[in-house]
DNA sequence: ATTATATAGTCGCTTTAGCGAATATGTTTG
DNA sequence: CAAACATATTCGCTAAAGCGACTATATAAT
């Protein structure tokens, strides 16, 4: 059963976007849908701090789940305002020319190509891309 | 003396957008200098909550203060980052979408064109446009 | 069914943010 | 210089965020 959403607010919108932890996940989520294992390997942060965060991500509006046998994938939804959709795909791509969040993407990239190295993501399902776009926004 | 700016974070710039009476202050200035007096009158608060807004405001690296005489006026800075400004820019115009700040807007006009209305702002200065944009951003 | 795995949620605690009331600072005016 | 004014800062408090450790839930594997 969904719980349910309280009506977005932009100021709620804006402190979810006011931790590094949560800009982190941001950055390696992207355009793609990514399972949470990913995110505590990679983030090197304990299990339930990730939860905690990509929940209160959720709550906020800015991303959504989908259960897949054991895993959970989440993926970035695009805010119901034109507006917050505009600064959100703004933020990410700010992101994506900082430093420390091109690295961690990288190390994302790396567990991908070689899992084997992380015994945790032995059977860990890949990131995959999202298919259409869930706004009509290119950029 | 200038008190001492901490490095720019982007989690304490997102952590300055999320708070509404911090955002209402910044869909006031929008851009041009606006006075305290304005502030306080307008959204009907306490002064000394409106100041410690703006201190926040200051302290990321949003906006900045010039005294003239005893009235103080603040305008918004784009931040040392592109990535940061596109934000910001986009975050303004989202405001200006929004119904409430919309009011806010037209309160402050009309404060200024009848300010013997307003017995706090009787010889105020009125807000005033700023010159050149302090970014290279049309939009 | 039992156990292992992946993830979410709860608990108690510490830190930080926000508030109104009061006070301090800097400036102008008399 | 004293009084008025505009604004900033401090104080004591309350509320919310963030944390690690632990527990709960759902699914899969044996």
């Amino acid at each position: 059963m969904r719980t349910k959403q309280k009506a977005f607010s932009i100021e709620r919108f804006f402190l979810a976007l006011g931790d590094n932890t949560r800009l982190r996940l941001l950055n390696l989520i992207g355009d793609r849908e990514v399972c949470v294992c990913y995110f505590v390997e990679i983030l090197d942060q304990p299990q339930s701090k990730i939860s905690r965060h990509l929940a209160y991500l959720r709550k906020a509006g800015i991303v959504t789940a989908r259960r897949e046998g054991k895993w959970m994938h989440y993926r970035i939804v695009m805010p119901p305002h034109i507006g917050a959709t505009r600064v959100l795909q703004q933020t990410l791509s700010w992101l994506r020319e900082e430093r420390a969040m091109q690295a961690d993407r990288a190390r994302l990239t790396k567990a991908c190509c070689s899992p084997q190295k992380f015994i945790a993501l032995q059977r860990a399902p890949l990131p995959k891309s999202i298919a259409p776009a869930t706004s009509s926004l290119s950029r």
